[in-house]
DNA sequence: TTGAAAGCGCTAACAA
DNA sequence: TTGTTAGCGCTTTCAA
């Protein structure tokens, strides 16, 4: 008694069929040479005709080589990820590789089991995009196995390569975007420590001093001195009730959404009363009204190039490689120079 | 000479730390009793010493059964579907099963290619996520293993399990609850000719007639006679137009967002001029300004239940299976009772 | 040009 | 309680 669904076939009921060995199968299917094209073309109809699928689990154990790469967002649900991911199954697709991809919930503790799921399926390389990994999970990682992490890490991990946009250049763009506006009380709404958040909060105060524009320069942090983080609209209705502020630039887009609805709330009108600046490019800056001026980061490119990177890793680099690509500023509705004072 | 990368412990050489056969090994690696205490303590000793690690590959290459699930988003960008998958997942993970993700970037055939990647791997079971496979492969993968679908399909497949939302359920509260507050003129903005769009169109014209507002309903399409599609913004415009329409139901958020964008054009107020509804109950619904009244499907539940019907089909049901869920309507700031008239 | 045989890392009989 | 053995489906020597 068979059970009703059918075994799926093998390269022996193959072979059987075209009465081969099961290695004139294996040659034929991949192309090898050593065989008669006769031959060949006779087993490919054969494996046809019985649906032959190659097992690839078994592939991979006897050539000790999976082509697998594994693809670990810290949160799925964030868009802002998505069209990295794009990037890297291109390149991986064009190397020849399967991309598996997984998600931490934005949890570190879930992105390091996920880790651990695709260590065990025998992922050759991994790509972390934005994941929280702790830092010794990361070491261990970085001398396991090729891993690529995009995104900004608080200092380099040895053995992984990373690659991040210029923060300092995008927070850069965007004060000088609003000071050639005419703003000078630019303001600034930070809503993490997180390296990326930090390094747009540091970039933002240089530049308003190189501006001249120190003295006007305010942050509006969510992160507190006692360790806790206030609530997001709560530090943005605060940036929008200094009177003397005519410009935000916030640190991400959802920062920036925060801010809109916080002026809206106050009654300031957009973009004239005051205008903002985001960060990321992502779709809530097309979504929102105005639409939203925004730093975009080159996102195809990132996950191309973390393709590429994993490849020379598996070609044999040892070296750690950082790149960091420049950002571009898209302006959208919501900047505009600053309204007449009515004094 | 070995390459620098130390290759990988297997089972054998934690059986020879531990001075134990490889048999043993496994047994004490997966619990199973016939093994001392002592002898057990010592070989999980030695396999972390080792830094030891299952592969999976080789396991499910002996046991016939790889543990894989299959997850196959039509689009890794629509927020829709994130909840789902996490339904999906947790439930997977409840059976001990692994989801291995991929999406098809909208294009049926790269779905199509997707499906077969997940085969080459033996996943046991497939989710398809609102994916649009032509319906010969799906047919065969209704024969070839258990297949779950979560969206409407136009018609059932043998084989096949689908789990939807109810969406004349869904049509009739939105439109019952435009009517509730006043509105006659609702107007339907109507996104696709795909199922789902589809039966919301004929439910929208149903509920009209059975309030009594049969004469005043208008279905604002994309879709022409010629096959071809409108631009959305364009339809949303002429839905706009009309002076009598004080209310719009729109087939989902993005058409609803259209429609807002169009009003605001036209310079209708909102929701006092003109009340909209959307479907989906989406991110953008809380992006928007005003916030979006939209029909939410229960979305983790839809993630579940797939994953239980799954297991169901693994542990043997051959009957297909159909499940539809009701969805809720999430009244926020986009309605209102229509404005007085000024004629 | 083809077939036979070994073995990838593991589990699951079976024998000791 | 332990060790031995035979494969899972495939690739890859090596002979014929």
């Amino acid at each position: 008694m068979t059970p009703a669904a059918a075994r799926r076939p093998t390269i022996l009921d193959v072979a059987a069929r075209a009465g081969v060995s099961k290695s004139a199968v294996s040659l034929a299917l991949r192309g090898s040479p050593g065989i008669s094209d006769a031959t060949r073309a006779r087993i490919l109809t054969c494996a046809e005709d019985l649906g032959y699928r190659g097992n690839r689990l078994a592939r991979a154990l006897v050539e000790g080589r999976s082509a697998l790469v594994g693809v670990v967002l810290n949160d799925l649900s964030n868009p802002y990820h998505t069209e990295i991911v794009a990037g890297i199954e291109d390149g991986a697709t064009a190397m020849g590789a399967t991309t598996l991809l997984t998600h931490g919930q934005r949890d570190p503790h879930r992105t390091v089991l996920q880790v651990e799921m695709l260590l065990g399926l025998n992922v050759e390389g991994l790509v972390l995009v934005g994941s929280r990994v702790p830092v010794d999970a990361l070491e261990r990682l970085g001398r396991t196995l090729p891993t690529i992490v995009v995104g900004r890490l608080e200092a380099p991990v040895p053995g992984v390569d990373t690659i991040a946009n210029d923060d300092e250049a995008g927070a850069r763009s965007a004060v000088h975007h609003l000071a050639a506006l005419g703003h000078e009380h630019v303001a600034h709404v930070s809503s993490s420590t997180r390296p990326a958040a930090l390094s747009r909060r540091r970039a933002y105060l240089a530049t308003m001093d190189d501006l001249g524009l120190g003295d006007r320069a305010v942050v509006h942090a969510r992160d507190r001195l006692d360790g806790t983080e206030e609530d997001l609209d709560e530090v943005a209705r605060r940036a929008v009730a200094d009177p003397r502020t005519t410009a935000v630039f916030a640190s991400n887009d959802v920062a920036a959404l925060a801010v809109l609805d916080a002026a809206s709330a106050a009654g300031r009108s957009l973009p004239g009363d005051l205008s903002v600046v985001g960060y990321d490019n992502s779709t809530i800056s097309r979504i929102v009204r105005p639409r939203l001026t925004s730093v975009d980061q080159p996102r195809p490119l990132m996950g191309t190039l973390a393709a590429e990177m994993l490849a020379e890793r598996l070609a044999g680099r040892t070296t750690d490689r950082h790149e960091v690509l420049p950002p571009t500023l898209v302006v959208r509705d919501s900047t505009a120079p600053p309204a007449a004072r009515v004094v």
